[in-house]
DNA sequence: GTGAAAGCGCTAACAA
DNA sequence: TTGTTAGCGCTTTCAC
């Protein structure tokens, strides 16, 4: 209505809004196509690290008048279940996915959907990515320590419950491998144990790597949940952090400050909200659907690193 | 269909399944003028006890069938835009309110919707609730305290930043000079300190507490994230824990076993299943909707808590 | 019990 | 430009 003026259109607002009229959600999306909202999912919504991305992701969505549907796909019953269904469908306008490795298979299932897709962690083709770099943020604990006169080192790698698959693991564990080799740090395969993701995770890879014949001087965690594990079982066995090990943790955790850990730390809620951007553009139009953003790390040096003895 | 032989349906239902039809929600929607959707109202997402009653509805609501709206309140500016506009208008069958202390203004808003409501901690009237026993709680803390002998106690209490309200606080705040009462045990108005929620709040709550003339042997934290914070400081003002004072959480935070923390454990993820079911069952007119749950906690000793010197 | 038809409240294409 | 109309794809009601 471009001929109005705009006192009447004013007050037709006023009036609109009085009455708290809105359009009814449900018929412009039937004559029209489009939802209005967009599917978030995630492995487990109540792990610190997801919930700092949807966070992120959330406040961009709502504010570019998306609805935010979540989606926890939880183990791997769930996830099959997901892929096969794909309650997604007819639902979103775009999916925005977390962490979540896609198989071939389970890519070609969400392309079907033919919406836009971005993730964050990995990088499927076609679909929007981003992540942190990896590799660097790796290298920024490795080069820390090795700084520090550590010439041995172990890593505590998680692998999910319920085999289901994550991508940024195996990053992490091969950038660890390539950093320690360029650095000259000595390293073992008995000294890189990979056991299930958080905190219980970390506390037994802890465990068996404290069980080796000899050990390392200093240990990277692969996140901060398994630093805080491991953390929790050298104090059990009498040992000193760092006087006896030195530990690194990645993703500088709320409670990292607690616990004193050395970490690298990564922008997560801005990881969210650039995926959201990137999925928000991408509906409007107006971007590269196919886009790559890389976030960067930094490292936070705490109580737990220092000199070997 | 009923007259349809078990065979025929089952092959409509196959082919219905390999081209993967559903059912064109918003064209559903508009003609029955349900959603199956359910909006879930946090303060903020990422909180752990947040993130924890969220995981615990979306599973109930997604086997029931609903999809889940996660709409995050963030500031105070938040919150008044939340009730204002109602975003959850037409696009919701039922809202779950997670510990937001409802203004009679609010509420009246939210009424105005005319779905069913539940909230988790809190009393509104008119809705479903579900909710911890906080007073048996914080009794539960006050009671091993006092059982190892101290006399004295404080609190730390939180309060949300930007004027954000919850109701829980005032609830164990009340419950925790009831309790001290009860048992004999001194405290004082300069021992019960508010501050901001959060670990942050926490460590300046125990900093205030720390610079009184005289201080408690024990204090009580509102939440554990709260006692984290305060350990954090009594540890870097050169104090041990529990040797020079004793330290009770709330919540049984992943972590707390991490930092050895004494905790009342509260069914975290059970409070948003409890509650979703009541949202669900009342959504199906099966129930009371305005039925009240109360689950119970437990005491969790770990190391933070010994007899006073 | 079965099938046809009339909306649900919008959007978008079209005619005026 | 502006107003009108034909769907969007279901649910539900109402004849049959």
């Amino acid at each position: 209505m471009p001929n109005v003026a705009p006192a009447t259109r004013e007050r037709v607002a006023q009036a609109a809004a009085e009455l708290s009229y809105v359009a009814s959600p449900a018929a412009s999306r039937l004559a029209s196509g489009r939802t209005s909202s967009v599917g978030v999912v995630v492995p487990f919504a109540s792990r610190w690290f997801f919930a700092q991305v949807v966070v992120g992701a959330a406040e961009v969505l709502r504010s570019a008048g998306y609805d935010l549907l979540l989606y926890q796909l939880g183990d791997e019953d769930g996830r099959e279940q997901f892929f096969e269904r794909l309650p997604l469908h007819r639902r979103v306008d775009g999916a925005l996915l977390i962490d979540v490795a896609l198989q071939p298979d389970e890519q070609a299932r969400l392309q079907s959907l033919g919406i836009p897709i971005a993730v964050v962690g990995g990088a499927a083709t076609g679909v929007g990515a981003v992540g942190t770099d990896e590799a660097a943020g790796v290298e920024l604990a490795v080069r820390h320590l090795s700084d520090l006169g550590h010439r041995s080192m172990g890593m505590l790698c998680g692998r999910p419950a319920d085999g289901l698959r994550f991508v940024v693991p195996d990053q992490r564990r091969v950038a660890f491998l390539e950093a320690t080799e360029r650095l000259s740090v000595r390293t073992d395969p008995s000294w890189v144990v990979t056991t299930q993701w958080g905190i219980e995770g970390g506390a037994q890879a802890m465990e068996t790597l404290l069980a080796e014949a000899s050990r390392p001087t200093a240990v990277f965690a692969e996140s901060d949940e398994i630093a805080f594990g491991a953390l929790r079982t050298i104090r059990r066995a009498g040992l000193a952090v760092p006087g006896d090990i030195s530990l690194v943790g990645f993703d500088d955790h709320e409670l990292a400050s607690v616990v004193d850990l050395t970490t690298v730390a990564q922008p997560v809620t801005d990881l969210g909200a650039a995926a959201a951007s990137l999925l928000v553009d991408a509906l409007d139009g107006e971007a590269d659907p196919f886009a790559r953003v890389v976030l960067p790390t930094s490292l936070v040096v705490r109580g737990s690193t220092a000199p070997p003895r």
